[in-house]
DNA sequence: GTCTATAGCTTGATAGAC
DNA sequence: GTCTATCAAGCTATAGAC
């Protein structure tokens, strides 16, 4: 440990910044924070965001980064803790369970970086930046692990399968309240440890009737 | 039709600022976007955004009711045209269809159109004031069909395959182009047609896979 | 590493002529 | 319904003292 005094509240300028910033970002949108309400939040000085982290662009970019790691760490992990015959929805939890254990455990924190995330990933405007730039690298170790749970499967279906997947991810962490109020209140989005125990068989299944080797010569997918 | 003149150029103003709104809305965010870069995108002047439309909100607002209209006549139309014993893909299709079809043949407008609709439904900040107040009626006729389709599933797990089913299909029509790098070029994210021919049987077993009458006694969702 | 002060620009909104 | 002109407030970024 650091030279750290006796009280706890001593957080260091730049991890300050760095969460009053993903919670304002997470709030709305990259665009609608600005630098003084980060720093008023954080409870420093406007120019200190320059001197730590750049342009506001690096600060987003930090912002991204700082939990990327961690989560990348856990996930490959996880991966590798697996057995060599793990069933699809083992490799699917080893990639979606360390987001979740944070998320529940992780305070506001990640709770704010899952709504950035969520906002990242559905706009090609962060895509190449920043998705393909922390999370590609992971995302391939994660695929070559679903690739041996579906022998035979054509790797397109594997690709769509798990575009399928970000899409169902990334809204459900993000916590948007929309199924609260659709299902008139006998579902809640922060419930997440019941949303994961769904969302696990729906995405293994999907994955399955899209990974078939039946799924080449028909012109439409329809199933029976 | 009104006193239209012969040009097939002449646009109402109105439209003409719905039309670059969108675009640009789309291409980043609502608070990346002015006003000046509207109209001058539209080819009129500033203070015609507030006469028309009056605060910006208001004017983000319009853009999202436009095509929410079609849109949801468009899908209550296809599920009031299914058999009675409809099977579930068709169901979804219902609900899907009628955004691909124009998405595939709507020119950039739709596109942008998608690319909105994916912030607004993934972001909490819009979830209440716009996706439930635009989407969430004909939702709930969707979710009556797939009830239909389902004997004997509950309610819960419903709603929470149709928030999966938002999510795939939001991250879907964004078309982020993310699974095009990710693939090394094999898959593109514009290729909506075969996407979509994914998108049915993935979701379809999703649904099936969560809403099996043995889904109540056990705590863990994993299934053989 | 932190602070004050400020330059240079853009923002949403509107008043008032036509 | 459209235009010009403008206001007050906000913005990012930085220079320079400590």
């Amino acid at each position: 440990m650091p030279s750290a005094p006796a009280a706890a509240t001593t957080v260091p300028t730049r991890e300050r910044i760095l969460d009053a910033a993903e919670q304002l970002f997470a709030e709305a949108s990259y665009d609608a924070v600005s630098l003084r309400m980060i720093t008023r939040r954080a409870g420093v000085e406007l120019a200190l965001a320059n001197y730590h982290f750049g342009p506001k662009l690096e600060l987003f970019r930090a912002v991204v980064e700082r939990r990327a790691s961690d989560l990348n760490g856990a996930r490959l992990a996880a991966l590798e803790a697996l057995p060599a015959d793990a069933p699809l929805e083992q490799v699917i939890e080893a990639f979606s369970g360390p987001f979740l254990s944070r998320s529940l455990s992780g305070g506001p924190s990640w709770k704010a970086y899952a709504r950035v995330i969520a906002q990242v990933a559905n706009s090609q405007r962060w895509t190449s930046a920043l998705m393909t730039a922390y999370f590609d690298p992971v995302a391939q170790a994660f695929l070559a692990r679903v690739r041996e749970s579906l022998p035979g499967a054509c790797d397109e279906d594997i690709y769509w399968g798990f575009h399928f997947l970000i899409g169902a991810m990334t809204i459900t962490f993000a916590e948007t309240g929309r199924i609260d109020v659709l299902s008139g209140g006998r579902c809640a989005s922060s419930d997440l440890a019941a949303i994961h125990a769904r969302m696990l068989p729906f995405l293994a299944a999907g994955f399955r009737a899209i990974c078939g080797p039946k799924n080449e010569s028909p012109t439409r997918g329809s199933r029976a």
